[in-house]
DNA sequence: ACATCTATATGATAATTACATATATATAAC
DNA sequence: GTTATATATATGTAATTATCATATAGATGT
């Protein structure tokens, strides 16, 4: 229904890329978390944001990279070049103690939201339950304006 | 620790505004759920916001109504003036059928998000179950990496 | 008459996101 | 050996979104 419309476009419905959308701001936390596991570059991290649940939408390498850039500045990773092993050289980004406080008040920001959502998702089902209403009830008819 | 940084500004981190940041996007589902319940117009419907998730972050009177018409645009809800009542005229806007399958495929959206919300959390809470690790193990001391 | 509350609206700027593309090294194929 | 492909990082620009400030105006209370 809304294939073509700018909402469609805007929101990804239907064709949905992932499993909720871009998600773009979902980036940074997933970046933290994996980069708390173990030191990492660019190219692995955006992998592994593909097995998280991007599977779909690629990540914007250009987010990617810009991100880790934008959170060496607030001293939350720091990069070293990395020229062993194969291929061309990375920039392996590790951890510093501000970014684990970065990861951990990400963490707290996400159990809020998650609520929120819920309590959304809640009222929600309570109204359509079974029938997804498209309309307001008319006045006439079915006695009182239960659905069925 | 993030109080005075670009970081602490973009995620609105401590000084917390709302349950989950300003969560500018969560807008329009709130939106289109409130619409689905009765009529109402902006002014009505921003009171609705502050009471859902929004308390402490005032969403934007100019995000609010232009939403409301940029949905109109997309036919999703439809206004006329309200000039009954006290106070100045309102547009009272009313959920269109397109604007009820909006409102469910924004459910659906949010239902997804939840999930991937859910999982980091989880993945999250696995590694960092009663500590909030603040760097990664030294390779010496504490017999192997374990925490305590 | 003046301030305040309700109500809608827009202009300007700042920040973010998306898309396209550039660069360069290493490896595999022909 | 040179062409294609995979790995790896990076930047420029356009488009979109978000924020901030401000404008307009009717109604109500003092």
């Amino acid at each position: 229904m809304f294939e073509g419309s700018k909402l469609a476009k805007k929101y990804k419905f239907k064709k949905c890329e992932c499993p909720s959308g871009k998600m773009t701001r979902f980036v940074e936390p997933c970046l933290l978390f994996f980069l708390s596991q173990k030191p990492s570059y660019g190219y692995e991290l955006m992998d592994q944001l593909n097995q998280f649940g991007f599977q779909k939408a690629k990540p914007d390498p250009a987010m990617v990279y810009r991100m880790l850039r934008s959170l060496e500045k607030e001293e939350c990773v720091i990069s070293k070049w990395d020229t062993k092993g194969t291929g061309p050289a990375k920039r392996n980004y590790e951890l510093t103690s501000k970014g684990f406080s970065l990861l951990h008040a990400w963490a707290e920001g996400i159990a809020m939201r998650k609520q929120v959502l819920e309590k959304f998702l809640k009222q929600y089902k309570q109204c359509f339950k079974n029938n997804k209403k498209t309309s307001f009830s008319s006045k006439l008819g079915n006695g009182g304006g239960r659905w069925r």
